[in-house]
RNA sequence: GCCGAUGUAGCGUAGUGGUAGCGCAAUCCCUUGGUAAGGGAUAGGUCGUGAGUUCGAUUCUCACCAUCGGCACCA
């Protein structure tokens, strides 16, 4: 027995053992777990001075628990609970009786663990189980999971053709035309915002020699996490870029800059590779090749403040537009092993702080979590059915412009090296459409959706007019198919349905007589009918994106 | 990377120590039908990869690869 805390949904317990737990064993211990609840054994606490209970568990070979016990500051005394004769290690409180605990539970998954977090101790087997008041709510739960599962990127990424992944380029998204298209509308919203925004668009290499990593720092850190390309004929060592900012850094060299031209946004969707770890892996979310919607703002440390407060307007803009109103924010400061004087942290820590109050945003500290450069802020939106993803970042860099050599010459006539501002809102392109595709479950609003209109026909007799109803819609800027399968209005209803095509028109031979179209909406059941002219505005309308309303 | 599970046609699945079924999709034919599956026919897999056991393996064993659930990691 090692450790089993209370967690969301439910709880854990750690298990030091020879055998890893197989799944059958989860519906036998949920027996004797029920068995014991039944018994209804009374709780009985006790407290102990912690040496007695180390001395105690180490004596019936309870190393682990020992170990953890031990690591109670000296002095203190420590819960014990009983039920019948077994007892362990709480802080509790518990039940009066273990039949209090109910029905209500279920053990849900089974995983390996290490001792205390650290993958340098031993690996340990755990239980997850989830545990409510009464079956309802446990009922509750395990429908929202499976909720969950039907809205999965990678399910629906298959049924809308968004995209695909195969063996021979692990970690990496084949994008389909439907999910490009995706990808490009959501790309180009960015383009605009930021561009509005004063950033400036670029594009740098994707390989650089190793020796930049080596001078950013990077290369000590994280080169077993980078892929390097060497070619028979050059000497040289090049690595495929795990991250943009070496490469904005040359750009911003180039030439001499005045304090006048900050600050300098360069901005890039800029594809980045590295080697995450074989587990870490997770469909389009977690993945080896993915794109940023990178940008770097070289500024004064005066210009910090407003900096920040512009990106957090301009991130939560760009996160309602699509969709998601409850963003929270971590900020992040000093780290243990941190590079840089206390007081310009002091300065870095400050006038993030009160430029994340300025843009009038809640915060909580993450304290001892920033970059080993400077701190940063972490944008966590929450999704449709209450997930929290971290997307959005902005981080305050004082290191990296003066290891690479950028500076800036200052009303002083000297030269200076300028604050680096890393920021990101969408985070990795990949991972942001995998939570787009959750949080809307395929269901996209309009200027998102891949294919915005179907045009079915009833009868042959109306292909001809649909062929003439679609180029009207493709001349007014809509994506559109055209299904002139022999089928019944019944099935490509159906199909449509379930290609979640957010508009169907449906054209018979009163359509064509009359030059109308009859709408039905995703979701909506009926229909209405609308003249031609009246629909392609109505729809292209509602098609503009946020930002060009 | 670690622990465990999984890997059968485009997708979803069944099944077996003697060379694989089903549904959807696809193709063709019939049907021209008004808002969530009209009917029929045909074609498509050698069962993740490699090795081993066996007279014989998709089925058993091992290794590898990938995926999935966690853990660890995430500049």
């Amino acid at each position: 027995m090692t450790i089993g805390p209370a967690i969301e949904d439910g709880f854990y317990y750690d298990f030091a053992r020879e055998t890893p737990f197989t799944p059958d064993d989860l519906p036998k211990i949920e027996d004797k777990m029920r068995e014991i609840i039944k018994a209804g054994l009374p709780t009985r606490r006790e407290v102990w001075p912690r040496d007695k209970a180390v001395e105690h568990f180490k004596g019936i070979g309870e190393a682990f628990k020992a170990e953890l016990i031990a690591s109670i500051p000296a002095g203190e005394d420590v819960s014990i609970y009983w039920h019948g004769d077994w007892h362990d290690l709480c802080r509790g409180p518990h039940f009066r009786t273990t039949a209090e605990i109910g029905d209500a539970f279920k053990l849900t998954k089974i995983s390996g663990a290490y001792w205390r977090g650290d993958a340098k101790n031993a690996q340990l087997q755990r239980i997850y189980g989830t545990a409510w008041r009464d079956k309802k709510e446990l009922d509750a739960y395990l429908t929202r999971m499976e909720e969950a599962e039907k809205r999965d990127h990678r399910k629906i990424g298959k049924e809308m053709d968004l995209f695909h992944m195969q063996e021979e380029a692990v970690g990496q998204v084949f994008w389909h035309p439907n999910g490009h298209t995706l990808w490009r509308t959501l790309e180009n919203y960015i383009r605009r915002r930021i561009g509005e925004a004063g950033y400036n668009e670029i594009k740098t290499p994707l390989l650089f020699d190793r020796k930049l990593w080596e001078q950013s720092g990077h290369w000590d850190t994280f080169h077993q996490n980078m892929f390097v390309a060497e070619v028979e004929d050059e000497s040289r060592t090049l690595a495929v870029k795990p991250m943009n900012c070496p490469g904005h850094i040359q750009v911003f060299k180039q030439g001499t800059k005045s304090y006048r031209e900050l600050p300098l946004r360069l901005a890039e969707f800029g594809s980045c590779h590295r080697y995450e770890p074989s587990g870490a892996l997770h469909g389009i979310m977690r993945v080896r090749g993915f794109v940023q919607d990178d940008a770097h703002i070289f500024c004064t440390h005066e210009q910090i403040t407003d900096e920040t407060k512009s990106f957090c307007e301009l991130l939560l803009r760009a996160y309602r537009d699509l969709g998601f109103d409850q963003v929270t924010v971590k900020l992040s400061t000093r780290p243990e092993k941190r590079i840089g004087s206390d007081a310009v942290w002091d300065l870095a820590e400050g006038a993030l702080e009160k430029a994340t109050r300025a843009a009038g945003l809640d915060f909580t500290f993450n304290h001892g979590e920033g970059a080993f450069y400077g701190p940063k802020i972490e944008f966590t939106l929450t999704d449709a059915i209450g997930r929290e993803w971290q997307c959005g970042t902005l981080q305050v860099d004082f290191n990296m412009p003066d290891r690479l050599g950028a500076t800036y010459i200052g009303e002083d006539g000297n030269k200076h090296p300028p604050v680096m501002l890393h920021r990101a809102i969408v985070g990795s392109m990949e991972r942001f459409i995998g939570v787009l595709i959750e949080h809307y479950a395929g269901k996209f609003p309009l200027w998102l959706a891949p294919v915005q209109v179907a045009v079915a026909t009833v009868v042959a007799d109306a292909d001809t007019y649909a062929a003439e109803v679609v180029a009207a819609l493709k001349a007014a800027g809509l994506r559109v198919v055209l299904d002139t399968e022999n089928q019944t209005v019944n099935y490509k209803v159906r199909q449509h349905s379930l290609a979640k095509t957010p508009n169907l028109l449906v054209l018979g031979r009163r359509e064509a007589e009359n030059r109308t179209v009859t709408l039905r909406k995703l979701g909506v059941e009926g229909q209405e009918s609308l003249a031609l002219e009246a629909a392609i505005s109505k729809l292209a309308a509602e098609a503009v994106p946020p930002d060009l309303r």
